[in-house]
RNA sequence: GGCGCUAUGGUGCAACGGUUAGCACGCGGCCCUUUCAAGGCUGAAAUACGGGUUCGAUUCCCGUUAGCGCUACCA
């Protein structure tokens, strides 16, 4: 890469249905280093596992990435559909000698019973060895063609080196030297002829002119070989930046176990994208400084690979819904109106009267609402009744604030006092209400509690005159008379 | 087993040879108060262990331990 050209990075997920929290945080930082760089960002889908090479399975990956607001310049591509190129590759590495026949059979990985099986056999041999290579590594060309004729489906491993060493930079580890000895003599292409992770990840980097690879530390130990593979087909392999792994509340890689795992999953829940983005950002990178809560335009200029740090980070749920809450309260309710919306229009109780000539009542009273939400869905759960007519007295604010039994006396007293108001807003209902207070020889909360429950059937609420402005007299007064009942029978 | 990476409160990050080891989440208390939040103040809580190097180590080096990763004809 010259100085002088923009960086280009890619993220290359694999197809498995639903985006993880780490791979979207592997997506993030790529965006983020994209976007901050003035670069390019190209989505690749790793395919080539046939299993995996299912077309439903990438659209939960792009839905994902949708919402996150991730977009990218170049791609979708698929590697599924550049087969050709990688088995070319790997005949000009076994052409060139870097590359040799394997005629061995696949030994296919069974979990941790095929590494305990290779650590039982051969005791006295073959532990603690180096990397050792396949027979076939030293084939004379009689043998070879023996071979052939057996007719016995060849595989394409890589020549590694036995001395010396592989060196490559990292951003984030710093610069790397590893001993060839080390590195076993990797499959480059399968049998069936396609081409494994190692070979295809390189080939379509140089094509596409990756300059930075960012990807998960799960990478890091694999990224020699990938450079003796770029150095075969001789490319100059790009910077590298392995990012720290995400791991669940018990320290191990993030599964189902530890509950939700797909972003798809927060995106039901009613987290906020970019609550979520930002939350992420901080996982395995700071600003340099104590900042956390940063708006997107404040992420993208800030963030560098030089803030990456390089141990593993635990995702931290609760923190989550901090960021959350953050931003449901902070930013203009404007942003906020186009997601209360759709829930609302999940819920089966938007009117599109909010949209036109009752949208200025429906920014206020979201923005009242908001001051007590943690989750989207908050806006049709306790705060139903501000949409709705249609709601119910929660059980336990009942039986904490409709206990007293002077309450349906006193509570009748108040809807008549209410409802005679000349105006109705905040000081003038807050008056009647005292004033009720005052002469019956009650505390205002008395009366103040029982109203919410009453009108919006909850006891966590915003302010109590607040909210009837924002309902509106017409409602209140119909809620509490509705709510008398209820209240005498306690 | 081999190779590698990592190691600051429960969690996420600061401090990149000299600080009373800082911030945030969470937890406790107080203030505010009309419920609940938000907000303000405040408390408890950390340099894994052992050796070096140095006038001085959280910071540099070595070892130990622990965690994680890789070690597939998965990606």
């Amino acid at each position: 890469m010259t100085s002088t050209e923009k960086p280009r990075v890619r993220f290359a997920p694999s197809p498995t249905g639903f985006l993880h929290v780490g791979g979207a945080r592997t997506a993030l930082f790529n965006w983020l280093f994209a976007k901050h760089e003035g670069g390019t960002l190209l989505l690749r889908i790793e395919d080539t596992d046939v299993e995996r090479n299912k077309p439903e399975l990438v659209d939960g990956i792009l839905v994902a990435l949708r919402w996150l607001g991730i977009e990218w310049d170049e791609g979708p591509f698929f590697q599924s559909q550049r087969i050709e190129m990688y088995s070319a590759a790997a005949e000009r590495i076994l052409a060139s000698g870097a590359g040799y026949a394997c005629y061995c059979k696949p030994a296919a990985y069974t979990g941790g019973d095929a590494a305990e099986e290779r650590e039982g056999e051969g005791d006295d041999e073959g532990k603690g060895t180096k990397a050792v290579a396949c027979p076939c590594r030293d084939l004379t060309s009689e043998q070879r063609v023996a071979k052939e004729k057996e007719g016995i489906p060849a595989a394409i491993r890589f020549r590694t080196p036995r001395t010396g060493t592989t060196h490559f930079e990292d951003a984030v580890f710093g610069p790397r030297d590893v001993q060839n000895a080390e590195i076993e003599d990797f499959v480059l292409l399968r049998s069936s002829g396609l081409p494994t992770y190692q070979l295809s990840v390189v080939v379509d980097d140089i094509d596409m002119r990756i300059t930075h690879v960012i990807r998960g530390a799960d990478h890091l130990s694999n990224t020699p070989k990938q450079v003796l593979i770029y150095e075969a087909l001789g490319a100059e392999p790009p910077i590298f930046a392995h990012v720290p792994l995400i791991l669940g509340p018990d320290r191990t890689r993030l599964s189902k176990r530890h509950g939700a795992t797909s972003v798809g999953s927060y995106a039901e829940e009613g987290f906020l994208p970019e609550a979520f983005r930002n939350f992420l950002a901080l996982l395995g990178w700071s600003s340099g400084d104590d900042s956390e809560f940063m708006r997107t335009n404040e992420l993208v200029e800030r963030f560098a690979l030089s803030g990456v740090s390089r141990t593993n980070a635990i995702f931290d749920r609760a923190k989550l819904e901090w960021f959350n809450t953050q931003y449901l309260q902070k930013p203009p309710v404007e942003e906020l109106l186009p997601y209360v919306e759709m829930e609302l229009k999940r819920a089966g109780l938007w009117k599109e009267a909010w949209a036109t000539t009752d949208r200025a009542w429906f920014a206020h009273t979201v923005d009242l609402i908001r001051s007590r939400t943690r989750l989207l869905g908050d806006f049709i759960g306790w705060a139903r009744a501000f949409f709705s007519d249609d709601f119910e007295y929660d059980p336990e604010a009942r039986a904490k604030f409709w206990k007293d039994e002077k309450l349906p006396e006193l509570m009748l007293k108040l809807t008549d006092a209410l409802e005679g108001l000349p105006e109705w807003n905040h000081d003038a209902c807050d008056a009647a209400l005292r004033a009720v207070a005052t002469s019956e020889g009650v505390k205002a909360g008395l009366l103040i509690n029982a109203t919410r429950v009453a009108i919006v059937g909850r006891a966590v609420a915003p302010p109590l005159f607040e909210t009837m402005v924002v309902l509106g007299k017409d409602r209140v007064i119909a809620r509490l008379r509705r709510a008398l009942p209820a209240i005498s029978a306690r």
